[in-house]
DNA sequence: GCCGTTTTCGGCCCGACTGTTTTCAGTCG
């Protein structure tokens, strides 16, 4: 509500930091990990920044009454499709109000029409570049691609910063923006290049394998299109000015503007090519001397996003963030023996490849038919399977699980007398996706309550702009958890990244433990990894948080130290 | 509309690009 009251404001031209409080207002909301209306209920919302009277008032009448007396009379008159039309780019609030305005154009089909009919010709302000930029951003916007997963920009990245390590002239390179903040989704790619001549690398980049499209090709950006549909811009920068620009590029834009305004009231000034003092630059080749010179900490590029994470570095009191490299193991993945691809053998000598203690063979249970879920005989052979192998390999440990469904009515796929059997038990929900949020929130709480239940695989089911996930009570989900000692997973699988960031902040502050899982079908998949040790960045994880940094001993003590509760 | 180590009023991030109203407003990131 306040995002819309923000685009609306914005189209009747009203006080534009008045607007900006709006918008604020609807980021620190959406960004909150406690339940508004407990904030609320315990008057404690003017102390979320962002949040004065003026908007608290508002949310408590929201609560209370289901409606905003404010939201009401600002839409007042106007019409959606008109807010909407600010979408295109190239056309801004001014320019749709005068639209609306001088030609009555309320939506798309209205511009169109005045398009075609040469209306626009001769406006206060619209010349015939004008027109054509309009032109352009219609049919940008029908076409304009969504953001994309990470999980496919990831690679890209990857594939294009190897490309260019031949090259000796080039110094620091790169990604920024919010593939470096390790965002669920990405909308194009940022990747910075210092130390090379300008025009050089920009033409090696724009004739680089993969590329379908030039956008643009000058002696200081290249802009192309590449064969995955994303755009990637490369920007090459002076070597003394790389860090600033590294700064910048990364963001968020939230971040650099709380960062730029401690920076002004320091007597700095923070931008692309530095940070000055009065005229004299003080800093910019790395990244780094920014923060240093504003009396605070580093900020891991995961935590810019304006959520506390600049007053927790002046206070030196930022997380000390998970690493890759602290993951001992992965705990959810999928063998020939249920719909994944690889042999146990396959699963194990990969893992090990990856430095890994131990892996989770975690096959689908019966009732999961699409998935060749494992009968009851067919689990008892898997363990046996397990244990043969078991013996052969040394300092490293295959772990008998399973991935059993949450049936309909909450019960486990497989009975307790087997689930006592494995190591580590996963319990997801396959079924019956439509079931109210009552419902669903009342089975996964059944499972959890099971004593060999140890992890709830991807806990709210969302496919990143496929499927949104079933309706669940999550911070019911997470006190059950916090109660019985169960993990919540984040699942890797690119299109998955469930839980997402701001969930996995309020698991972490209700001292529930997160398993990071890549939910493997295939050996190639293992990489995603990386994506979930992202995810749990962005939401504050520290090593202590996440059950596979544990030592596989420790691992099966946390499993059985469930069991033994009750 | 929010906020305070220049505090209850008067500020509110910074720069690039584009096109047009030829000095700057609008838009974008």
């Amino acid at each position: 509500m306040f995002e819309r009251i923000a685009n609306i404001l914005e189209l009747k031209g009203e006080n534009t930091f008045r607007i900006n409080s709006y918008r604020k207002a609807a980021r620190v909301i959406g960004d909150l990990t406690e339940d508004i209306e407990e904030i609320a209920r315990t008057q404690k919302l003017t102390e979320i920044p962002g949040i004065g009277e003026g908007t608290a008032e508002k949310i408590i009448e929201y609560i209370n009454t289901g409606k905003m007396a404010k939201y009401e009379e600002v839409k007042e008159g106007v019409s959606e499709e008109t807010v909407a039309l600010m979408q295109i780019p190239g056309l801004g609030p001014k320019t749709v109000a005068m639209l609306n305005r001088e030609l009555g154009i309320v939506g798309l089909s209205d511009l169109e029409n005045a398009l075609h009919d040469g209306k626009l010709k001769g406006l206060f302000g619209i010349g015939e570049k004008k027109i054509e930029n309009i032109l352009k951003g219609i049919e940008l916007f029908k076409t304009s691609q969504q953001r994309i997963s990470i999980g496919i920009a990831y690679p890209i990245v990857k594939r294009i910063i190897a490309g260019f390590r031949h090259n000796a002239q080039i110094k620091d390179i790169q990604a920024a923006g919010s593939l470096r903040r390790m965002k669920e989704t990405v909308g194009d790619i940022d990747i910075l290049v210092s130390g090379a001549k300008g025009v050089d690398v920009v033409k090696s980049f724009v004739t680089m394998q993969g590329v379908t499209q030039v956008l643009a090709a000058g002696d200081t950006k290249g802009s192309v299109r590449v064969e995955e549909g994303v755009q990637v811009d490369m920007r090459v920068v002076r070597e003394d000015e790389f860090g600033s620009a590294l700064q910048y590029f990364t963001g968020s834009k939230e971040h650099n503007i709380h960062l730029r305004e401690i920076a002004k009231k320091k007597g700095f000034k923070i931008n692309e090519y530095g940070i000055f003092k009065g005229d004299e630059k003080i800093g910019g080749r790395r990244e780094e001397e920014i923060y240093t010179i504003l009396g605070m900490d580093w900020i891991p590029p995961e935590l810019r996003e304006n959520r506390g994470e600049i007053e927790a570095a002046r206070e030196r009191k930022l997380p000390k963030l998970i690493e890759l490299s602290d993951i001992k193991g992965d705990l959810h993945n999928h063998s020939n023996w249920s719909d994944g691809i690889p042999t146990f053998e396959e699963m194990a000598n990969h893992a090990m490849k990856m430095d890994y203690h131990y892996l989770v063979v975690s096959d689908h249970s019966k009732s999961l038919h699409v998935a060749h879920g494992l009968k009851d005989e067919e689990l008892l052979e898997e363990i046996e399977e397990i244990d043969r192998l078991n013996k052969k390999f040394k300092g490293f440990t295959l772990l008998k699980a399973t991935e059993v469904d949450i049936k309909a009515d909450g019960a486990l796929d497989f009975s307790d007398k087997l689930l006592e059997k494995l190591d580590v038990v996963v319990a997801s929900i396959h079924s019956g996706f439509k079931q109210g949020k009552e419902k669903i929130t009342e089975r996964m709480i059944a499972a959890i309550h099971n004593p060999y239940v140890n992890i709830i695989a991807h806990p709210t089911g969302r496919l990143i702009s496929k499927r949104e996930g079933y309706e669940v009570d999550l911070d019911r989900v997470i006190e059950a958890c916090s109660e019985t000692g169960t993990a919540l997973e984040i699942n890797c699988y690119y299109d998955r990244l469930d839980l997402n960031d701001i969930n996995c902040r309020k698991a972490k502050e209700a001292g529930v433990m997160i398993a990071i899982s890549t939910d493997a079908h295939h050996v190639d998949q293992m990489w995603m990894m990386e994506l979930g040790v992202g995810i749990a960045r962005r939401g504050w994880l520290e090593t202590k948080d996440v059950l596979n940094t544990l030592s596989v001993d420790t691992l099966k003590a946390f499993c059985m130290k469930k069991r033994n509760r009750t």
